[in-house]
DNA sequence: GCCGTTTTCGGCCCGACTGTTTTCAGTCG
């Protein structure tokens, strides 16, 4: 049973819980046991089956440790059947619907006999809800458009296409001269490879204005609420953007309370509240006396702690770190001196080979690294020895002319099915690194696809493992694969595993890369890309990193081309 | 249901907006 699966039962018995009125901080335990569930890196599977204590992890005490290793150990958790013989158990999914919590949830269950999202829609289209108290025609006809919605919401927003949306909608709010500060928060701020939603902080003396320019830009399709400081709507794309007015004085502890998450607020605030203070989004307070609010910084100050950046605000141990002083010194994207992944129009790729080291010498690097496919992946018209060979003798030369740019002879080798690469050692020797890949045969068994990996990982030729889950975000999930293993054998074989930087991969992030790091794997952070435009995305692989806690010394490509060498060499 | 360097009981983050009210409950973030 893997975490997600966990997770989303203890969700199950929350909502439930929650329908009938149980102890709310009951059932917040159980949400919040959710959410250490879906952030652990490790499979509590395998904690169980170790005879691990479970109990030790905050948040999770004897009560749940049990359950957990139960619902492990027998596919059931206790409470939850028992919960369903009283109810329905669709009645957790009516959670999913916006405007529709538990007590209302209830109402409509005892009132009307509602037990699923069906059930719903029939009473909701006989005029049947607006009858009930509390209900009215309004919140009627806002839970079928709900309803209709539903199927296409369940999915969160790249961090790039947010990046998108972004640029211009601050740009077009900063147009307005009240406007002092404007910042991006949320989990755009914190870097999440996906966003639900957009959170933007104003500070500004006139928040109506504010509000009338935000409400009334050309991309807004719905105005779903509009306050004095506070205005939520939807985008044509169907992104839900909030806005936050607040004045200029309370802008830092407004942009700490809104970059989140809700976790590391939490932890803050009861931090706070053992100091006699209270934060909220105005400022830091003593009794009624505001005392901080202005700066982040300000807040941070407070409760004794430095600032903190926001990709690690997870409450995954950045406090503590904060507090003994030890908080890592995040790689930036300017540590990086070159891009080790990347495709020419030899294979898939849009751009001539130099097109591809001429867009990156223009930004900077001292050496990037060729890899175009290898001959199996033929739909990518995929290099054989030949024409790998004519491709080394090309760059070989381009290597002659440049001067400030170093061309790696490089590719991006299929991992057969078997283990076995893509291409004979021998041509495989006149190359400089190999990204190693699987292209193919997603569907293995865990098992498997761990061994064709690691035994690929034995031949002395294998640098660096691109694409490590293979997940496409919103579109393919990560294929079997125990990255535990890998890590440790690529740790034991000076193997590294990449960091991919495309928008819709990212398939590194946050606590695979933590893992990375505390293994002693180089990462390497690259674009893979297909087009030289694609090389601007290395800026996404880096938040990644830094959401893992990396320093410049944990990833491969910080280094200067010899230490490189020296290290491709395994 | 969890937690504890004052606590094994009694707390647990807290403010804004909407819709349905006529002073507030429910929901959200």
């Amino acid at each position: 049973m893997h975490n997600a699966e966990i997770a989303r039962k203890f969700h199950e018995l929350a909502d439930l819980l929650e329908i009938q009125g149980a102890n709310p901080f009951r059932v917040r335990a159980y949400r919040n046991a959710a959410s250490i569930v879906e952030g652990s890196s490790r499979p509590l599977e395998d904690m169980v089956a170790e005879g691990e204590d479970l109990s030790a992890i905050k948040g999770i005490g004897n009560d749940l440790a049990g359950k957990i290793a139960e619902l492990v150990e027998t596919g059931n958790l206790p409470g939850l059947e028992a919960l369903q013989k009283d109810m329905p158990a669709q009645l957790s999914e009516l959670m999913r619907l916006d405007q529709l919590g538990p007590r209302r949830i209830r109402a409509l269950n005892e009132e009307l006999g509602v037990s699923s999202l069906k059930e719903l829609k029939e009473v909701a289209e006989a005029g049947k809800i607006r009858k009930l108290a509390g209900f009215g025609a309004r919140t009627e006809s806002r839970i079928l458009e709900e309803i209709s919605k539903l199927s296409d919401r369940d999915h969160r927003t790249r961090l790039a296409e947010a990046e998108q949306v972004v640029g211009p909608l601050v740009a077009y709010l900063d147009k307005l001269d009240e406007i002092s500060r404007i910042e991006v928060a949320g989990s755009y701020r914190r870097r999440k490879e996906t966003v639900g939603d957009l959170d933007i902080l104003v500070a500004s003396e006139n928040s109506k204005a504010v509000m009338e320019r935000f409400t009334s830009h050309p991309e807004v399709a719905k105005v779903a609420s509009k306050g004095k400081t506070r205005a939520t709507v939807f985008l044509k794309s169907d992104l839900q953007v909030d806005l936050r007015v607040v004045k200029a004085d309370s802008f830092g502890a407004a942009l700490h309370y809104f970059t989140g998450s809700r976790a590391h607020n939490v932890a803050i605030r009861k931090m706070a509240g053992e100091n006699g203070l209270k934060i909220n989004e105005y400022g830091v307070y003593r009794g009624r006396k505001r005392i901080a609010g202005k700066t982040e910084t300000e807040v941070f100050e407070q409760v004794n702690l430095p600032w903190i950046p926001p990709e690690l605000r997870e409450n995954k141990g950045e406090i503590e770190a904060a507090r003994e002083g030890r908080l890592p010194d995040l790689v930036e994207e300017s540590d990086i001196r070159g891009d080790l992944h990347m495709h020419t129009s030899a294979t898939d790729g849009r751009n001539s080979l130099e097109e591809m080291v001429e867009a990156a010498r223009r930004l900077g690097y001292e050496y990037i690294a060729i890899t175009d496919h290898s001959r199996r992946l033929t739909m990518a018209n995929g290099l054989d020895a030949k024409r790998l060979r004519q491709q080394i003798a090309d760059i070989d030369k381009l290597n002659d002319e440049l001067g400030d740019i170093r061309v790696l002879k490089g590719i991006e080798v299929d991992i057969l099915e078997d283990g076995k690469l893509d291409l004979p050692d021998e041509v495989l020797n006149e190359l400089d690194i190999t990204v190693c890949s699987i292209h193919s045969r997603f569907e293995l068994s865990e098992k498997q696809q761990t061994e064709r990996v690691l035994r690929a990982m034995d031949n002395p030729r294998f640098n660096i493992l691109g694409h490590p889950t293979g997940r496409l975000i919103n579109t393919r999930e990560a294929y079997q694969i125990d990255l535990e293993a890998i890590i440790e054998a690529a740790a034991e074989r000076g193997c590294c595993l990449e960091l991919n930087a495309q928008p819709s991969r990212l398939d590194l992030a946050g606590h695979y890369a933590g893992m990375l790091r505390e293994a002693g794997v180089l990462g390497a952070v690259s674009t893979d890309a297909h087009a030289t435009d694609h090389l601007r995305f290395m800026h996404l692989g880096v938040a990644q990193a830094r959401r893992g806690w990396m320093e410049k010394k944990h990833l491969l490509n910080t280094r200067t081309l010899k230490q490189l060498q020296g290290i491709l060499a395994r």
